[in-house]
RNA sequence: CGCGGGAUAGAGCAGUCCGGUAGCUCGUCGGGCUCAUAACCCGGAGGUCGUAGGUUCAAAUCCUGCUCCCGCAA
């Protein structure tokens, strides 16, 4: 197997197990580029990134730009005289100047077939959607955002159950395995997006994640596993929120919002057309508990 | 020092304000009953009340330090 030389740039999990398998294929990682360590959580510790860990773990050189469109940015990472720039979810922007950093140019591993599910959150859209199919596309990187010639494409069957927690493992693995594949082979033809089918994945915003018990049971349901585990959907019942972990479909019937049934199976929620039953859910400032656990000691 | 909730039996909770040696639902174990149900009935086991100190005749309960868990916000 050939060996390259890479500069990689990733931040989350996603991007870890891409990493992983270039760290294990044996290819010579001279530079890790991941976001600055921010502020998050409780007490709002500064924490470093996943991919971050990873790299620190393995002996990695780490970088943290703020900006890759300053000089000092570029220059350095000019001088790695990589082969390719591997790219997984980094969360900025490459200006052209990074873009051609290297000898194959830059490459970007997304999780989704493009040019469906273009941007941020393409995996949550995926299930939220109620998408049948989904996978990962390895990219040349252009200038827009994830509109550059794709040059493998994998695809994926996504069940009617599988929550976006447990799709973005498949893919997670699914793109490790394409970007190996890609880095040990040549030839690759560049395919270009038809940028009429383009639709954008666009970040979670905190307001989506309320569930609307009025609409469609089914939409409920997928917004519900889309949402799973993070960022988590949430819903107010009997005036007091909850995060909604997991459910299934049920087939009850009445008003919508209303708590039809609380067993340990679940709590069944009458919506539009059908009903959704709750199996895991989390009381504010309470662990994650099943339905059985919450109704020993809670009443709805 | 971003705001807030919490730690009591294997699980989920009550009791804490107004100190007086611990209770509920479920599970578990034993027995009984039923065509059957998230079954039901009877009985039992299981807790140094997160941890370290303090106040008190007496602390799950009041005071102080510490650890851990979680919601919000970012």
């Amino acid at each position: 197997m050939k060996t390259c030389n890479i500069v990689f740039m990733g931040t989350p999990d996603f991007a870890v197990s891409a990493l992983k398998r270039i760290y294990e294929d044996g290819h010579n990682i001279t530079l890790v580029l991941t976001q600055p360590d921010k502020q998050r959580g409780r007490g709002m510790a500064f924490t470093p990134s996943p991919v971050k860990a990873f790299a620190l773990e393995k002996g990695l050189e780490v970088y943290q730009p703020d900006s890759l469109k300053c000089e000092e940015a570029q220059r350095i990472i000019k001088e790695q005289n990589a082969d390719y720039i591997v790219v997984a979810a980094y969360g900025k922007l490459l200006p052209p100047a990074v873009l051609s950093a290297a000898k194959g140019g830059s490459v970007n591993v997304h999780a989704s077939l493009l040019p469906k599910y273009r941007g941020a959150a393409p995996i949550n859209r995926a299930i939220m959607a109620g998408d049948k199919v989904g996978g990962v596309t390895v990219m040349q990187m252009a200038e827009g955002l994830d509109t550059g010639d794709m040059l493998l494409v994998k695809e994926i069957p996504i069940s009617d159950t599988m929550t976006a927690g447990e799709y973005h493992d498949k893919l997670a693995s699914l793109g490790a395995d394409a970007i190996s594949e890609f880095l040990a082979g040549d030839n690759f033809v560049p395919v270009k997006q038809d940028d009429s089918l383009a639709t954008y994945a666009a970040k979670i915003e905190k307001s989506e994640t309320e569930v609307d018990f009025s609409g469609d049971s089914v939409t409920v349901y997928n917004k519900i596993r889309g949402l799973s585990p993070y960022p988590c959907a949430f819903a107010y019942i009997n005036g007091k929120r909850y995060k909604l972990k997991e459910a299934s479909l049920g087939n009850g019937n009445g008003n919508c919002g209303t708590v039809l049934s609380a067993s340990p199976d679940g709590v069944e929620i009458a919506c539009d057309n059908g009903s959704v039953i709750i199996k895991v859910l989390q009381p504010e400032g309470k662990r994650a508990m099943t339905a059985a656990e919450f109704l020993a000691g809670n009443k709805l």
